[in-house]
Order: structure tokens, then C-alpha cells, then sequence
DNA sequence: ATAACATATTCAAAATAACGAATGTGTTGC
DNA sequence: GCAACACATTCGTTATTTTGAATATGTTAT
């Protein structure tokens, strides 16, 4: 957005990442990508908040998005990040095992959005109806 | 400190460095070390500001001091941090020139700390009255 | 068009952080 | 001892952030 000196710029971006719910955000989006239902049912955090954590990344462009119906598919925009994340951490002697476990999660029987129904698991006959 | 989820304690970390000023200070203390009034010289910030700053940084472990005579020196914890940082910035496309030629800055005549003194270039004859 | 759903936005209150001003502490030299 | 210096700390005010609550927007299916 502005062009300003590059201490001002880097620190917009650690500022945009510096709350727990924010690294907990970027690393359930990880290195594929995430709608809010899919992440609101993982973090168990509100869908509003939710909502707002991502407005503000997306406003230093961490990250982007995607729309497909009636779901919205956010991104990183430098997935690589998440390395250099994991790297500050190890540097602080953070065991950044729990952190990473994050990243790559398998699809969520509790999110209905196409990406976890396509690769879900056999559905349960007795399921057919109620949810989906 | 506590021990915490990781994302708690990476985000203090962040947090700590997430202020334009307090990266210009690291990046000052660079890979070697510094004194306040140094900093004070380079930076051109009030002495009781820059001590409130490396306080924070201290309490999150991210610097260290050493006392010689009336002065403290102050060092990164890790180093290794500032590469971290200047790979996230490469990653967003900042500029991270300006920034990475703060880094292993030359002894300040305006800095009157044993180290600067030591490394002092030989001085201009016509230049040791007035200024510097 | 209406309902249901996924997500976005606005607003305000509460919590936190930033910063300046004043002052305190520890060290050296006299 | 005292003065000078380097640095630390406390305190109060202002600015910014965080977060919840309510509501709005856009999409799909009927």
C-alpha cells in the first residue's frame, strides 16, 4: 500500500501475525488453503472473528482469496513464511511440533465446504440425510 | 517465561519486534554489539525511550547485556533472527537494503563507548575542533 | 422472491501499547 | 564525599488494538 521505509513495511507484517489466533489461522490455512466454516469448525473461534483476523491479513497481503460458490478459499500469498515462522521458533528453543501439526490437516467431517466433502472419507449411510 | 502454547510464545516474539523502531534498534545491535548512548547516536532516538524499548526485548529473551565500566552493551540473543527477518522481507518484496546496511556498522565519533573509541579511524587533522 | 447459508462489515467497549516527562540507580573520577 | 555520566524505571496520557455483538452482503436452492 504505502511505500514507506522497509523497517515500517516488515513491521506491519510481523504486527499482522503477532497474536496467537492470527499464527494459529495462518498455520490451519498452512500451505494449501481454507475457507472460514473450515477453519471455524478447527480453531473453534468464532465465524465473525474469524472474518476480521483475515481482513487484516489480507490487508498487508499475507494472504489472498479464492471464491467458488458460495465459500471463500483463503491462501497464503508466501506460504514459505510458515518456514520462516517455524525457524524464529526453533531459534527460541519453541517446540514448534504442536504449531506444525497444524499445517496439511486432513479434510473435517464438521466443515461442509466442497474441498473436505470431495476428500472425505466413505460417508456413513445414516448420515445422508441429516447434514451435507 | 511461562510456559505457554507455541503460538503464544512465538507471538511474543513477534510482537516484541513488530514496532518500526524496535527492528531499527536490532538491527543496530546487528550481529555484534552495542551501547545505549550508541544507539542513541546512530538512531536518533532519547536514551530513556531506546532503554524502554530493550527492556521489552529483554523480558522476551530477545537481547542481553554486559556491563564494562558505566556501560552496557547490548547483543541479539540470536542473531540469526535478522536473517530470519530479512527473508521475510525478500518474501513480500521489501526492500531490505536500507535495512541490512544498518548491520555491522562502522565505530561512531559521535559514540564515546570503549568500543568506538578503540576502532576509531585515524581523524582528519582539520576536523578536531568543530565537528564530529 | 424467499429462505438458508457462508462470509463481511460496522460499531462500540475494554484492554493494551506507545510514548514523553520526570526521576532513580549504579559507576567513575576527583 | 560529590559531580558527572550512562543507563533504568516509574508514571500518566494518548493512541491503537482487540474483541464481542449486531447486522449487512452475496450466493445458492427452491
Amino acid at each position: 500500500m504505502s511505500q514507506s521505509a522497509p523497517d515500517e513495511q516488515i513491521s506491519r507484517i510481523l504486527r499482522a501475525i503477532s497474536t496467537p489466533n492470527r499464527l494459529r489461522i495462518l498455520a490451519a490455512i498452512g500451505t494449501g488453503e481454507a475457507c472460514v466454516c473450515h477453519l471455524e469448525a478447527l480453531l473453534d473461534l468464532r465465524q465473525a472473528y474469524i472474518s476480521q483476523q483475515l481482513m487484516e491479513m489480507r490487508e498487508v497481503d499475507l494472504v489472498d482469496t479464492r471464491r467458488e460458490g458460495r465459500y471463500i478459499f483463503y491462501r497464503l500469498t508466501r506460504p514459505a513464511l510458515l518456514n520462516r515462522l517455524i525457524e524464529i521458533g526453533r531459534l527460541f528453543d519453541i517446540p514448534t511440533g504442536e504449531f506444525e501439526a497444524i499445517l496439511n490437516r486432513e479434510p473435517l467431517a464438521q466443515c461442509a465446504c466442497p474441498d473436505c466433502a470431495a476428500q472425505t472419507k466413505p460417508i456413513p449411510i445414516d448420515e445422508i440425510k441429516t447434514s451435507r
